[in-house]
DNA sequence: GTCTATAGTTCGATAGAC
DNA sequence: GTCTATCGAACTATAGAC
């Protein structure tokens, strides 16, 4: 049992961690499996090694981080449920609390790979936009629902739509510090759990207005 | 005059089209000069001895449609203020309506460079940031600026925030249609104009509400 | 102006020594 | 398990014929 047991020093989470942070900063086409060896202190065979592809590394990122996140995602969701009808509110925290804190936690590379989402989110790139739908179209299709459930009147169009926009507002937090910053020397860089909330504000506000139009 | 005259036909134009829709597909960095070589049906050459570069394309894109994109959003920021203090709808409107009408005119390749601006938005591309700013970084003031005075209790750093998350759910309703299409066989796909009506709406009340809180 | 051909890089993958 | 070395394929830029 020790020798599964892995510490950030073990060759292969030095990999995947060292994949999360180029990903993030260069895309999935942008990063390079010499980069990525480079930062990890190890040979670009041993990518191959352990992970027999660049596609093969980020399906193995995917899978120490999604399944977390959305089963977090779940419990919070079930959780609302045994409490009676959510609001709109509940229903976009539920969704986005669990990266919020996994953003927060910047030493153990939780921002990097939320960052790494928000990029292949909005990415041209086919292996992004496979592996986006792959982890999470199952839980954007249960919080749809979710909305449906409680506005009976929403079509499933108008539920993607409010899923999809406030996802938007949420990716484009994730990416805010960047280009805020570059906008003005004179932001104030709000810590991540704060610039959420803020999120989660702006999207059930929007989300309600396009539930009660017209 | 009839020389300086330039038609679709044109090899130049055909050239700009064709680097729209690969940048719109593929990004800044994974477009390929072939590529739009091939499909502007000339060869590669040629975009060097128009363009010089593939940077230099990219820069004449960006000449042939922001200027126009910015002058419109000024042009109904001055009519707003002429008519009294504009609201947050008023501001938001005046700001994606121009983007809007463009995206909707697809005969004429506007709905391509719109969705290049989406993915450029949002890229970690230097290239692609780096033009993002250039070309909008001076809009974005007037109007974070136009937000303050509307409401003075903003700091320049919550207009910003304002701004980005506005602009966050107009590039994903931009990009809307292909994830939604992804996730439901059942999407039922609105006109642009009609979804970005949706955008103003979603985010007017999510700017209101990030204004009136706590 | 238009074209072919290619120089010079960089990339992912992999063969094979140890 | 770890490493070096390299193959083959892509790319941008450009030289130079016509």
């Amino acid at each position: 049992m020790l020798t599964q047991t892995r510490t950030d020093s073990d060759v292969s989470t030095a990999i995947l961690s060292a994949g999360e942070r180029a990903f993030a900063e260069f895309g999935y086409a942008g990063a390079s499996m010499r980069g990525i060896a480079r930062d990890a202190g190890v040979n670009q065979a041993m990518i191959a090694y352990y992970f027999g592809s660049k596609e093969g590394l980020l399906h193995a990122i995917m899978r120490r981080r999604s399944s977390f996140v959305n089963a977090q995602r779940d419990i919070r969701l079930a959780a609302l449920r045994t409490k009676g009808q959510p609001t709109v509110d509940d229903l976009i925290e539920a969704f986005l609390a669990p990266l919020i804190e996994l953003a927060t936690d910047e030493e153990q590379g939780g921002y990097s790979y939320v960052k790494m989402l928000a990029v292949f989110t909005h990415s041209v790139d086919e292996v992004a936009k496979r592996v986006i739908a792959e982890n999470f179209d199952g839980i954007a299709r249960r919080f749809t629902d979710a909305f449906r459930e409680i506005e009976p009147q929403m079509t499933e169009s108008d539920a993607i739509r409010a899923y999809l926009l406030s996802l938007g507002a949420g990716i484009a937090a994730v990416g805010i510090a960047g280009r805020a910053g570059r906008m003005s020397g004179q932001y104030d860089h709000p810590d991540t759990a704060k610039l959420l909330r803020a999120v989660v504000a702006f999207s059930s506000a929007g989300v309600r207005a396009l539930m009660h139009r017209d």
